[in-house]
DNA sequence: ATGGTTAGGTTTAGCGCTAAACTCCGGATA
DNA sequence: TATCCGGAGTTTAGCGCTAAACCTAACCAT
């Protein structure tokens, strides 16, 4: 392993030197003397050691990706795309990223701590995780897709409300006059919550039937194969269904299908997320996309920001929240005759 | 922040017995000692540096995760699963795992060698990119899913080619006579390769048609539609067609179903991953399911193995593959007759 | 000639921890 | 009584780096 003391022997200059041309402190070194140091560099192949640079700095480069982790990790598409993403835009601005699976909260606060981690995205974690991982505090943290207001974190958000609504127009502009949601709804205000806000709030500014939520636990395609069972047996049957992600969308076709159901002949089914799931399903799912890259970037973006300006300045500038489109599919049609 | 020489000194003792005492060294330091030491870690929350510990003892308790990068990383639900998995148990081990997507491979490599990673764990990646990985030698490195026999590193794989004989021999059963491949084949032995290898094998032993494969670039949702349209056109028409991911698998449902033929009725079609997006088209698809969780566990072990007795060692246990299943669902049926 | 700058370095000290060498003391051994 | 020994610590040095203080010669203005 090549050190600083290597590379300045080769140079034949002090360590001090070395470490300001690649600190790329140029005022501190002529030109002859840095190009010296660069080639010794590349002749040595020298690379810093993150450890004794973070010791040292104080600053250690790393940002957290704390992920969900009741039982197995990392389940859902969801948060793959966006600590994919995450990792990339991190590694590109020069910060490597430790995976903190929330399994173990001590664990992953200790984990916070231990490596003076400089930053932490914190993914859909919600109610009392969330308040233990602030036991880290001091460290930046931003939360994504998350609605309890935290003093001093950050927060980056899909348009929620506006993806329910656009949910809620497109039905009403096919004639619906009323709707069920489903998905998991909370003691806490949770990314379901605010999609499901948006779509009743439109259809009350049409003037129609608002409609009544089923709840379930998870955003899963068992839980949707399941939750078929109980829709399929209410009376009237309503005539659309909004489910808050595709996942649980695509296993309420299939399960509503088993029952004997048509989509959208007898109900009409939309999604929320714009995952591949949504286009292998038949019929294929209209759904409400989000941009998973724009997400990741304003995450990135606004974090490193708090690092530079401090946590106050980022969170003042709230960003606009990551837009959504809606995504025509076969999955809606007009309302069926009741 | 608190430091060993804060908790020295509310223990009244030296940071050294500190440092014995959170490091178990029992014979070190007496009974009495030792409890007073832990009194005064609990008090003062002391949580230890891990740059300064990696700095000093020359071990990070760094677990890489290199995950395939091209474009966008991890959009394969493969990936996502086994790093979710494995960022939990190698923190339940005491590790901590750094995401490095392979995007950037100067990037990659100069992380692992920058933070002194103790070992990696390297998804799914192929060909030239293993080379350029091998520069951080000396860093034991465990390839999943990689047929490519390297010296000094371990491998952990799945019973692909099992797979396409259980595939294979189900079709067989049900009376096919041919089938075809589809599946991206390279210049180097990949899981795909061996999944077809064993599909293939099975076919040649029941003494029928050797089955052609379909060539493709990559198991997404989008190139399994695609290919719907080259098979659709084939003439005779497979009875069989064996992907080599659900992925893939249910694109391809959706391709051949828009090309107006019917599943099982006029092709059949055999998926291999079993994740949730089998159980969601229709018909549902009978594909060959991987145990990931075994997968991440038999990783984690042989890593953590290499580590403690050498990569040698680690590596001549050879574990067995880890098993993998036939999940019935509706997309095979009786050869439709030509 | 004198002092003041500045460019271009070097030296020193220390980040928080641990391995290894050292100290001290009350027995056990001969 | 002199010697050795193990238990229970402490001290010292150093991991690889950087911030800050320091040095030196060349240059400038007065």
């Amino acid at each position: 392993m090549t050190t600083l003391a290597d590379v300045a022997k080769a140079a034949g200059v002090s360590t001090m030197t070395v470490s300001n041309v690649l600190a790329g402190r140029t005022h501190k070194v002529s030109e002859a003397t840095a190009q010296r140091v660069r080639e010794a560099v590349e002749a040595t192949g020298y690379v810093p050691s993150g450890a004794a640079r973070a010791l040292s700095r104080r600053r250690s480069r790393i940002v957290a990706l704390v992920v969900n982790g009741d039982g197995s990790a990392m389940t859902s598409t969801h948060d793959a795309r966006y600590v994919g993403e995450l990792s990339r835009l991190l590694q590109a601005r020069g910060y490597v990223s430790m995976m903190t699976p929330a399994t173990d909260l001590q664990a992953t606060v200790a984990s916070l701590r231990s490596w003076n981690v400089e930053g932490a995205i914190v993914i859909n974690t919600l109610g009392t995780q969330v308040e233990a991982l602030l036991d880290a505090h001091n460290v930046p943290m931003l939360f994504s897709d998350n609605y309890a207001e935290i003093d001093g974190t950050l927060t980056v958000r899909t348009a929620d409300a506006e993806g329910g609504r656009l949910a809620a127009e497109h039905l009403l502009a096919r004639g619906h006059r009323s709707a069920i949601f489903l998905g998991p709804l909370r003691d806490v205000v949770s990314v379901d919550d605010e999609r499901w806000r948006g779509f009743r709030e439109a259809f009350e500014v049409a003037g129609v039937t608002a409609s009544a939520p089923v709840g379930i636990s998870q955003t899963t395609v068992a839980s949707g194969v399941a939750a078929a069972a109980r829709i399929a047996v209410l009376d009237p049957l309503p005539t659309a269904v909004f489910c808050s992600a595709d996942d649980l969308a695509a296993g309420l076709l299939r399960g509503l299908t088993a029952a004997g159901l048509r989509v959208p002949e007898d109900v009409s089914v939309i999604g929320f997320d714009g995952f591949a799931i949504s286009q292998v399903t038949t019929p294929v799912l209209t759904t409400i996309g989000q941009d998973m890259s724009a997400k990741a970037e304003q995450s990135v973006a606004l974090l490193l920001a708090a690092l530079e300006d401090g946590v106050e300045a980022a969170a003042a500038k709230h960003p606009e929240p990551v837009p959504v489109r809606l995504i025509e599919g076969e999955s809606v049609g007009p309302p069926a005759a009741r």
